[in-house]
RNA sequence: GGUCCAGUAGCUCAGCUGGAUAGAGCAACGGCCUUCUAAGCCGUAGGCCAUGGGUUCGAAUCCCGUCUGGAUCACCA
């Protein structure tokens, strides 16, 4: 193993030069492609103890590093780089041990992870700006899992406001009664509909006031729809029967739309929270704080926080008439939430224009006195834009989610139905299979990049289905299976155990390397949160493993023992692919 | 204006806890299917890593300035 290597290359350190392994930092990294080698280090950092040349300093480790170590077959020294190559004795082996690795199941003392991710409005239908978050969240909570963690994936739906009032009211004055199964509609884009119906409607509303002379703001105060708006509003938080009947009734139908969507794309939640059950919260944590002086009442008797001195602003908590605010109820939320889970993270994948609010809840949470504000947690994504810029519902430029992996289903079909080698399969399968490459394409697509930075998408190119994309990767391990299924037909079975007398190929070696820093890769992930790390070490293997194939035959090979290696490397690079895809929450087919 | 994030090939992105010749894919051009799946493989071409300085054996990577783009600074959520 690596830690192996170090371990001796510390030692090696202390018998050279008299110092403890533990304030160097050891760097043993993969050698790069064209060098002799398997692993490389780095001996600059060693010169200052050596007080030789770099030249010498990795000569004289090498020498000793070998002594010690028989695992190591040659080494060479280009520069500062001593370049170690391992036995194939040790390949094999490391091979060997991978398929016999036992999973160990035990979850219960594992630490706890929530993941906040999702959190729709009722009033839109999802978008391609919804899925970089619904991926990102499912992605993470899978990484995090992987990582030997359990994880808890939470939702919060935004059901309540004036915002949703809005939709209400239009639906009841032109709505005739219509339901998503009289339009033939799916019910989140129905409710959609009503939502921006109000918007057009109240401004032509305020057009016709300002044309009798009112200003803007006198014709948005005298506005009757937004007058009966709040009216409702009212209505609602006092519990009104007729209010709350059409409010269930509509949001009844945005949830079986939403579960629709959902199901398609492949996301679940262990917890769906309502922001009309939450709203209030917050509420008495906030009175108390007051009392204890971490806030301030102002003159009007709204409550802040001042978090100037911190590099902030003021911020509200109570408006003057005792309502909360959104930052109050995510205070209450957290609140909740460590107390009737104590997660050791909460994570929340939230768009990066809620910074600003996330540097604030976690400041306030910490002048309250909590010890859980060091684990809130932001995974903060950068926007998803059109190669001419922002999304704007205006100008009808949204990427509409279901139309979206409509659109991949059908380009995947297509081209799946050119190929042709979904032939002899019965048609449900067949669907299933095109349904996981074109929501695998989409998933990929934008989990390959790192979640912090902004990402065009071009709708019009659409999403490539060749050279680094998730049906790449899935087609690798469709290959990979149709080898095994070959072999099981020739009766070839596949050993868990190689020869060690096995000569081995550099690719064959590299390979093996490759798989092996799996559990490196999960680990630096999760640490991260970083699911672009999983794609690209994915991508990598593959791209390995098909330059591989393409120039050794595996089945064809006279001598057994190699047979066996190759097998048993083909069948855990494809263990490996369908991890690390299952991580980014994307399935892979064993024929495409 | 303050704060935060980003700027790498024509396009989309890796690489960023300093290390060898800055990598992929797409698009372009040229090869490879009577042989285990060609959604594959190989090759050609494409770069003042925004810019100026600094730190050092060594900088795309760290620090400072400048320019450009985005976000944010509500009694909205």
């Amino acid at each position: 193993m690596e830690k192996d290597i170090v371990k001796y290359i510390g030692e090696v350190l202390s018998d050279l030069y008299v110092v403890d392994p533990k304030n160097v930092a050891i760097s043993l990294e993969r050698t790069k492609p064209g060098i002799e080698g398997d692993y490389t280090i780095v001996v600059f950092p060693f010169v200052k103890y050596s007080k030789k040349s770099p030249m010498d300093t990795a000569k004289e480790i090498g020498v000793s590093l070998k002594a010690r170590c028989e695992d190591i077959d040659s080494y060479n020294v280009i520069q500062g780089f001593l370049n170690i190559s391992m036995t194939h004795e040790y390949w094999v082996n490391r091979l060997n041990s991978l398929a016999q690795a036992k999973k160990a199941d035990d979850d219960s003392n594992k630490p706890l992870i929530m993941v906040e991710f999702s959190s729709p409005n009722t009033n839109k239908p999802l978008h391609l700006g919804h899925l970089r978050n619904n991926f990102l969240g499912d992605s993470v909570s899978r990484i995090v899992k992987a990582a030997g963690n359990r994880v808890m994936k939470v939702n919060l739906v935004n059901d309540r406001g004036i915002h949703i009032c809005k939709s209400m009211i239009a639906w009841l004055k032109w709505g005739d009664g219509i339901t998503p199964e009289k339009a033939g509609v799916k019910g989140d884009k129905l409710v959609g509909d009503f939502y921006v119906l109000f918007n057009n409607k109240y401004k032509e509303e305020l057009e016709e006031l300002k044309k009798s002379g009112l200003s803007d703001e006198e014709a948005e105060k005298k506005s009757p729809l937004m007058a009966e708006t709040r009216s409702m509003l009212q209505k609602w938080e006092a519990g009104d029967k007729d209010v709350r009947k059409v409010w269930e009734m509509m949001n009844s139908w945005v949830y079986a739309g939403f579960d629709e969507t959902y199901k398609k794309i492949g996301i679940s939640f262990d917890r769906i929270y309502y922001e009309s059950q939450t709203y209030l919260l917050g509420k008495s944590i906030v009175t108390k704080g007051l009392d204890r002086g971490v806030f301030v009442r102002d003159e009007d008797s709204s409550v802040w926080i001042d978090l100037t001195k911190e590099g902030l602003d003021r911020k509200i908590l109570l408006r003057s008439d005792g309502t909360t605010v959104y930052m109050t109820q995510d205070i209450g939320t957290a609140a909740q939430r460590f107390a009737e889970y104590n997660p050791e993270k909460l994570i929340y994948v939230v768009g990066n224009e809620q910074d600003y609010h996330f540097a604030v809840l976690k400041k306030v949470v910490q002048k309250l006195g909590e010890d859980y504000h060091d684990r809130i947690f932001h995974l903060s994504y950068g926007m998803v834009e059109l190669p001419e810029g922002k999304m704007k519902s205006r100008e009808g430029t949204v990427v509409d989610a279901d139309d979206l992996v409509a659109d991949m289903i059908e380009t995947a079909r297509s081209i799946s139905e050119e190929n042709g080698k979904l032939g002899d399969i019965d048609e449900a399968e067949k669907n299933k299979i095109i349904e996981m490459i074109a929501v695998g394409a989409l998933k990929y697509f934008i989990l390959k990049v790192d979640p912090k930075k902004q990402m065009v998408f071009n709708p019009k190119e659409s999403i490539d289905f060749n050279g680094n994309t998730g049906p790449f990767i899935q087609y690798t391990h469709a290959r990979i299976c149709s080898v095994l299924r070959n072999a099981k037909a020739q009766n070839i079975s596949v050993s868990k155990r190689v020869s060690e007398d096995v000569r081995l190929l550099d690719k064959e070696i590299s390979l093996i390397a490759s798989v092996c820093s799996y559990g490196k890769i999960v680990d630096e992930a999760a640490k991260k949160l970083d699911p672009g790390q999983i794609a690209n070490y994915v991508y990598n293997l593959c791209k390995e493993y098909n330059q591989f194939y393409h120039d050794h035959s595996i089945l064809k090979e006279t001598d057994a023992n190699i047979i066996q290696l190759r097998l048993l490397l083909s069948q855990q690079v494809a263990l490996t692919i369908k991890n690390c895809m299952n991580m980014l929450g994307i399935e892979v087919p064993e024929v495409m």
